[in-house]
Parts: C-alpha cells; structure tokens; sequence
DNA sequence: ATGGTTGTACAACAA
C-alpha cells in the first residue's frame, strides 16, 4: 500500500501537475498540506472520478490539509486533539484496506515558524509539543500509525544546502531539531531516513535559482509507529516533480515534491 | 544591504 505526502501550495493553482502526479503515482493514500481552500472549493469531484474518498480540512488563503484515500476511511478527526488551533493543519483518519491490516494515517502541515523569536516562533513551539503529546497518546495504543506531511522542520545538516546560513531560521533552530529526535525517541522510525542513506531534498525555494542550484530543503517526512515500521517496504521522493521543464504546459510546479511509502 | 518568487487577492502577508 502506496501512502503519499504532498504541500502543493494551493490545490487551485497546481490542479493539473496533481492530477496528473495522481494518475501515474496512484498512491493508495494522499495528504496534501497548502491547499488554501475552504472545503466547498476543493476539486472533490476530479479526485472521486479516480477512486478516491475525500476528507478535507479546509481553510481560507492559508493553510487547509486534506486526505485521500481509494480504501475506506474511519473516525476522521481534523485539528490535533487538545490544541485550541483557528488554523487548518492536521487531519487524521483510520484507513480499512481490503487486503491490509488498517493504518491510522495524519496529514500535518507544521507552522513555518519564521521569524524567530516572535509570536509566529511561539506558535510553532506549543503547536510541536501539541503534536508530541498526540503522537505519545497513539504509541501507546500500539496500532499502525503514520504521521505523514510538512513537518517544516530540518533533522540534520544533511537536510540543508546551507547549514551555517540556516542556524538560525525556524526550520533548523536546535529547538525544533530536538523535537524531531524527541519523535523518534518516542519509538517513531522517518521512513525515508530509515531507506535512503543518501541526503535527498523535499523542498527547493522559488526564489534564486534554488532548484537549479540544488539548494534545497528536507522538511517533509513521513514518521511510522513500531507497528507501522515493521510493515515498511520502500520509500521515495518524487524530485522530479519539481522541475518547471516537465509535466503540464505553463502551470508552475509546487516548491515541495511528494515523497512516499510502501508497506505491507 | 537589498532583493530575489509565488499564491491569494487586490495591499500586504505568508512561505
């Protein structure tokens, strides 16, 4: 079972390279991050046609998460429990495969968190430990769970074209990096750290040339449960998704590229 | 130091 991450910032403006990226990925499972849209705009009906059932958490200009999946879905919840939030980021759902064991699945799209210190930093600190007390509540209830989306958080210097120039954003700050082990050291293995020993980007910026340069970013990750884990089969990043050269006619590609697992 | 892209929405903010 294929289970897909993807920021598209805005599902209006990139609809046709997500279609076709759909159409020949056919991820089992998808949660887009960005798509700054109130649930009523979001291209249901484009993505029912293909065999998808559609969850989203929309939300006006900003933000606004959503999650598909071609097998039933159970027990949706939007916003991360216990964390008062006027911002769309998280959405969570049980996915039922016919073939498979279930798989709790969340699509998260982190406060950027820029510029630090300030407000915007504060959120991004109480949003972390919001979601670390959620992810603690799922380990213990030892069921196949995936945290999966924009973390905006980059684990290590191996995830940065620049570490010194970046030390002290908000992506990289030691604060949100311990985080990040704070994550694993709950017992959540990064799927694709876990496959890849290669350093690889998820993100390269619009501006300067980044993804000509390859100055790039890893900040979209997806993160497994023991129980998820032990089902892990492949994992990849979708890099070429990112070139404005490829895929469809004059639309711009999203600054994030979907990364991806297998399971069992 | 400044500006450098893009999206939303139409000025300015977010990333």
């Amino acid at each position: 079972m294929k289970i897909a991450t993807w920021n598209v910032n805005s599902i209006k403006a990139r609809k046709p390279r997500i279609l076709d990226w759909f159409d020949e990925a056919k991820p089992d499972v998808c949660v887009l991050q960005e798509i700054k849209c109130v649930d009523e705009a979001f291209p249901t009906g484009d993505f029912e046609e293909r065999g998808y059932n559609v969850f989203v958490y929309g939300q006006k200009t900003y933000n606004g998460v959503a999650l598909l999946s071609k097998h039933p879905v159970e027990d949706v919840i939007k916003g991360l429990p216990n964390f008062e939030d006027d911002q769309a980021r998280y959405i969570e759902g049980t996915i039922i495969p016919d073939d498979t064991d279930p798989i709790r699945v969340g699509g998260l799209y982190m406060p950027n968190g820029n510029p630090a210190p300030g407000p915007k930093w504060d959120y991004k600190l109480a949003f972390i430990e919001a979601l670390i007390r959620h992810m603690e509540d799922r380990f213990s209830r030892e069921e196949a769970f995936c945290v999966a989306g924009d973390y905006n958080i980059i684990p290590s210097a191996d995830g940065v074209y620049d570490p010194k120039g970046w030390a002290d954003d908000a992506l990289f700050r030691p604060e949100v990096r311990a985080a990040f082990r704070r994550m694993k050291a709950i017992g959540f293995t990064s799927a694709v750290h876990a496959l890849m020993q290669e350093p690889y980007y998820t993100f390269w910026d619009y501006q300067g040339g980044a993804w000509k340069k390859n100055h790039g970013l890893q900040i979209d990750h997806l993160l497994l449960s023991p129980e998820a884990a032990d089902r892990l089969e492949e994992a990849g990043v979708d890099a070429d998704v990112r070139d404005p050269e490829t895929g469809n006619g004059d639309v711009k590609p999203s600054d994030h590229v979907p990364v991806w697992i297998n399971i069992a």
